[in-house]
DNA sequence: CTCCGTTCTGAAAGTGACTGTCAGTTGCAG
DNA sequence: CTGCAACTGACAGTCACTTTCAGAACGGAG
């Protein structure tokens, strides 16, 4: 629901995220503490909740092409990010200084990041190019260029397009892409 | 301490993970559960107490060349590997069991690397070459390059070496010191 | 309208990870 | 012996998280 996620930023932009707990993050939604963990798994799911989560991998498929996944990447995050700025939505943002200043959530970004890797890894893989082992390296190394594509973005006062930081960080691994083009 | 560790590991591959206390572990080792939180911080900890935690900044930063990180990365593991053989020691790769098993200890697997790849990734800028940005990406590269070779080397039943993994693994990062000789 | 299946939600109790504090112990320097 | 420092254990408290169960809401079949 995205009315938890909303009154739950709130409450931590208010107090901090370790001293909110979850009933008070329930009590504020006006739902039980059931619900919440039903909804979100966990505290920091509150605010790991992903937008890539929300694709089916169908939709991962098609946007994502084997031969120029940097690309994709970065066309895919500036898709997002006009979405977001056309609704008004700031909420996907809003996240992010946790990412960077509670451990614990980065932890759990972290492990949501690899996780989507592993699961992007086999789109990377092409009959005479990259193995699985080396489409797994890759992988990670989009997602968590991700990651640090949107802690630059942040540490410079979020005012600038985050795309062009994905751009620039992952522009080094179009290398890997560049030679073979099978 | 070495021995809470081991006695954990014996606990975790009877009984499995979930269903060891830190008490228990505490119980086994004769040491108070107060003291398995003041060495390995969480449960997880008792399970990612990296080999790489050990090695001072001075000596990572000695033994990494900028200009060819990833012979680097296997030329340590090659290291590491043989010291470990020549101990007689496997609790290192005895948990990597849980790496791929357990999620929670996954989940601190990768904020573990992230962090290593944060704490390398300076190393990795040259005055001519790789941006921030871009040495965070080829950093976090190289350490979930790291897990994943892991995660192969013990899918393959853990008997050839996992050199071996990590080098065909990382070989397309290559690309990106390739070029530009700085 | 009634009955019945599924799905969603809240209530409640329990477990155990983790924190903080404090007191006792050991080792060491003076 | 005395004071100081570092380490350790005991204890209590908080809260994230799980599990279970009972009721509410919806929808369709009769």
């Amino acid at each position: 629901m995205q009315t938890i996620q909303e009154r739950a930023l709130d409450l931590f932009d208010e107090r901090g995220f370790a001293n909110v707990t979850i009933e008070q993050v329930a009590a504020a939604a006006e739902v039980s503490p059931s619900s919440v963990y039903r909804y979100f798994g966990t505290k920091e799911g509150l605010l790991v909740a992903d937008e890539f989560d929300a694709m089916s991998p169908e939709q991962l498929r098609e946007r994502f092409d084997p031969l120029d996944p940097v690309s994709s990447l970065v066309a895919a995050v500036r898709r997002y990010e006009a979405a977001a700025a056309e609704q008004g939505v700031e909420t996907p943002w809003r996240r992010v200084r946790y990412f960077v200043s509670e451990p614990a959530v980065r932890a759990a970004v972290c492990a949501n990041l690899e996780r989507i890797a592993r699961e992007v890894a086999p789109m990377l893989q092409t009959p005479d190019g990259l193995t699985p082992g080396q489409a797994r390296v890759a992988a990670s190394a989009l997602a968590f260029g991700y990651l640090a594509a949107l802690e630059l973005w942040f540490e410079d006062g979020g005012e600038h397009p985050i795309a062009g930081y994905v751009e620039e960080g992952l522009s080094p691994l179009r290398a890997i892409w560049a030679g073979a083009d099978d």
